[in-house]
DNA sequence: AGTTATACAGTACGATCGTTCGTACGGTAT
DNA sequence: ATACCGTACGAACGATCGTACTGTATAACT
């Protein structure tokens, strides 16, 4: 069997990166383990961990490559928005579309790796948990710049805006998934919308599927 | 060493499950493990193993048992209050105060059950999102009993109101866990009584620690 | 008092865990 | 042509996983 190029080399890690985040997602940070993410990749254990030195950093380079895959799939196209409650609007879109879409098959990744970490000390916690911070310090800077345009109401802290979405986003997914309900993440994608002095409607979804 | 009497043995049961809910709620359902277990309770692998034939059973029962603790802990003192809205409250206060004073050491439990099995097919899955799917009827009927009493504006539905109970609290506990934010429960606390039309004050926590 | 059932310990099993070797190969620089 | 570096393999490490089987001391029953 032919080795790889040293070309090949950056495009495999990544490509091992990615198919790991579709695993952890499923199963959790926890839940990967070298031989399995090598048999799925095709290749060896050794081969695989040499890369990365040991497990932990190639947990936290997996974190690392999912948070860059919500950014890209959330914050990214929600950035084209105007500032304050416009881009609320369309943060709310996006997270509700990258969670139907399965942009991570197991559901929200940040999600589970929040809980897996949220009483375990170690790197990895301190990773999620200064990812969560920034997401929220995010939330809270557009609610803030609406607040202060007048676009919410007065007596509403945006700090709490901003824990209510993490909130609704994050336990409506997980609780939608888990018993099977296709009206959860609309039902979310509402409060969401009612958090921040939205009307429900639109919906996301096409009329006949609902 | 003396053997344990029939009497000792039903109470030692007991035990060991309580203390694998406790372990299971820091580190998962998938992160008990037999030896780690038995090392704990000071008993051998086969002794523990033996008394439930194999892991998923144990599993199961351990489910099974943290979801009793959280029903003596938030359903038995909301059950006195009356139907409707004020037992909602009393759920609402529970709730927040099972997860401040600790009652699962690593938060909810259900939470993180959850989580683990949102993605993941077999009994644990089933159990797990039955035990969901129960509690949302739980919340949504006392919703709609406050609803048909004219104690909830007439346009929200009772099973929105049911979800967003449990995707806050859910939400709100693993992130202010994780973030380390003492706010976070309080907050929390005070979205979900905004989400059924009570104001946000009075506050559980005693003033000087605000 | 003898029998049966129960509750555990002890041991061993195959599998898999993360990790560490020695080695072989492709590509690049000297 | 030679030396070197990065990449990946195969083999093996000790540890731990869940489980099965055996032995035995005690409790409960006849």
């Amino acid at each position: 069997m032919p080795r790889r190029t040293s070309a090949d080399a950056a495009e495999s890690r990544a490509s091992a990166i990615e198919t790991a985040v579709d695993l952890a997602s499923i199963e959790g940070l926890e839940g990967i383990t070298i031989g399995r993410l090598a048999g799925t990749l095709g290749m060896s254990k050794s081969g695989l961990i040499g890369r990365f030195g040991d497990k932990e950093t190639l947990q936290r380079a997996v974190l690392d490559a999912a948070i860059q895959r919500f950014t890209a799939a959330v914050w990214e196209p929600a950035s084209r928005s105007a500032p304050g409650l416009a881009r609320l609007e369309a943060i709310i879109d996006a997270w509700i579309t990258h969670l139907r879409d399965g942009v991570f098959p197991g559901g929200c990744f940040v999600t589970t790796a929040s809980v897996e970490y949220d009483a375990r000390p170690g790197a990895l916690h301190d990773d999620v948990a200064r990812a969560v911070r920034r997401w929220l310090v995010v939330l809270e800077a557009e609610a803030r710049h609406a607040h202060q345009a007048g676009h919410l109401p007065a007596d509403r802290d945006p700090a709490d805006i901003a824990l209510e979405l993490h909130s609704l986003a994050s336990g409506g997914s997980v609780a939608g998934r888990l018993t099977a309900d296709p009206t959860a993440l609309d039902r979310t994608r509402a409060a969401m919308r009612r958090t921040i002095g939205l009307p429900a409607t639109p919906d996301l979804r096409s009329p006949e599927a609902r």
